[in-house]
DNA sequence: CTGTTAGCGCATTCAA
DNA sequence: TTGAATGCGCTAACAG
């Protein structure tokens, strides 16, 4: 494993020299000795030592993926398809970038800040980490940081991020739904994991009953659990004749998913006795029968947006966009009829 | 940020003693100074420089996560659940481990091979990456390296692998229908991914017949293609009458639950006029309906393994066993049905 | 038990 | 256009 200096030696020339042709300052030397001593980097199989370009340079091309990772869970992290959507876009995003990507999964803010300091990460993204710890990652480090699904206050400003625009989600889905002439519906959603992101969508889902006159209460927000027993048994509530509600808003299509599927063992029918939508349009809203309608967004562009602004933050371009909210589509598929009532 | 020597001179010691304590010398340090020192790496809020500690000690504690990404291909390697399920058991096992994850797709050997030199990585744990590219990496570096899904050729020896009992379960699934009376079965599998594995999963097959005084030819092979559209046009011959096949066994739940779809869409029910089952037992077989009988294998288990065999490795213990291939498990639902042929 | 010292490989002045 | 010298922060061999 050669050396600049070996490298040098070889060629003639001094170390500085060989950095100079390595980092392409092709005004700083000769195009002859450039190209001599671009033939002994080839020759030699030269690999720099990142070990050293931290200590001389203070930083270390390598981006930090953080997820969150909820305290006193067993379970994995990264075990869902968005999960793996998200990461393998910006795994790409980075490498193209010419970096590399360090994966930590955590709940512990110190835990992100020693990690910045200790590897002198270029840069930062933290998926789903709630607003709390966000502030305090920021306000203790300079390293730039683009935070994805997270749902700041009013008050918190000047952060980067790349969000959806859940608000218009809700929108769009309640008003299909209502246009499909429901009025007894209900909101489900896993509340803890993106607080935020369900109460706008939530939110959108209430504007929309609003501007057709109608109201949609507190009382339609329900929380799913996440234990799957306590979930079959809400599913089960639901499926409980009369039925009490026409159509079943659910935050993920995941859940929407399980509950087509229970309901179906149930003598429910999907869309016939209840309807039901789901959000973000993975895969199994394609999969399942009755195919899902729901909101698509677009997971794989999310990663690659974070990424693109990070590099822009890394470089020390303020990029012109500091806050997106990645536009939301409504995607009609089977799962919701028309109602009588 | 401070370094080994300021803590050193504010402690009124030497950066020796303060590296002493670090690293738990316990025997090299009076217990007094120790506390004194400790007091102040936790004041300070000491986090060491990893550019350092790699240029020091030729490692950094970084294991390189490598998942092959096959060449011409547009689509992101990590999409599937499977991907992110064993990721994060990876992650999980890294972290608990003390070291760090870096995550990186790739199809070219040799750019491997610069990862680990320039990081000067301690371990890699390749994933799905093709034989032949294994026994190059391997033979250009002394770092330790596991392999997941690899399938080698009998003349490879040595290696550290991590994989499946793939013709176990194919021998469990085909033993499964032909106990349920099927005869006329077709084995679907979409090659490019682990050829390996498919092969043996077939070869199960095969010999689950050949206990059963049947043939399984290679005729009985039908490659999946990764094209959606080709993949419908396979699925509507298939389904063509008269039905020339009561099962189908397929490589993977992902296509086997495509197949359900797709078949129930064309009039051909499951399990009533054909079954079908599925290998992996992912989130899929138990969503849709009817649910997948398939092929169980343990995804967080082998990204454990992977892991927990490389950090052995790591340490410089060769590990008893060197080739793990993980037992899989025959799950019984709904997607098959008896012949009445 | 504690301290001194000499690298590790690269980037970056500053001189020539 | 090229080179010499210095320092980045830590480890480990060695000396006390």
């Amino acid at each position: 494993m050669p050396t600049i200096k070996e490298i040098a030696r070889k060629a003639g020339v001094s170390p500085t020299t060989v950095s100079n042709v390595l980092h392409g300052r092709t005004a700083r030397v000769s195009s002859e000795t450039r190209r001599r001593v671009e033939a002994f980097l080839k020759d030699e199989e030269y690999a720099p030592n990142m070990g050293a370009v931290i200590l001389a340079r203070r930083n270390s091309r390598i981006i930090g993926v953080i997820v969150f990772m909820e305290p006193r869970r067993d379970e994995t992290v990264l075990e869902d398809p968005f999960s793996s959507s998200i990461l393998g876009a910006m795994e790409e995003e980075i490498r193209e970038n010419g970096y590399f990507l360090m994966l930590h999964a955590t709940s512990d803010e110190d835990e992100v800040i020693r990690l910045a300091r200790t590897w002198k990460l270029d840069g930062l993204v933290l998926l789903w980490v709630p607003a709390a710890l966000c502030r305090a990652i920021r306000g203790s480090i300079e390293t730039p940081v683009v935070f994805v699904d997270t749902y700041f206050e009013g008050k918190d400003r000047g952060f980067h991020r790349i969000g959806l625009d859940d608000f218009q989600g809700g929108y769009r889905i309640a008003d299909y739904v209502l246009s499909r002439g429901h009025r007894r519906v209900l909101f489900l959603a896993n509340d803890d994991v993106h607080p935020g992101g369900d109460r706008f969508r939530f939110e959108g889902c209430r504007k929309a009953f609003a501007d057709k006159g109608l109201e949609f209460g507190g009382d339609r927000f329900v929380v799913v659990s996440k234990d799957p027993a306590e979930r079959r048994e809400l599913y089960g509530r639901l499926s409980r004749r009369p039925l009490e509600y026409t159509a079943l808003l659910f935050s993920s299509d995941y859940y929407a998913a399980e509950a087509v599927s229970f309901l179906g063992d149930h003598g429910t029918r999907v869309p016939q006795d209840v309807s039901v939508t789901g959000f973000d349009d993975n895969i199994f809203a394609r999969l399942i029968r009755p195919r899902l309608t729901t909101i698509h967004q677009d997971v794989y562009g999310k990663g690659r947006a974070a990424v693109s602004m990070l590099m822009k933050l890394v470089r020390g371009i303020e990029p012109v966009e500091t806050e997106i909210r990645l536009p939301v589509r409504l995607v009609e598929r089977d799962s919701v009829a028309s109602a009588e009532d």
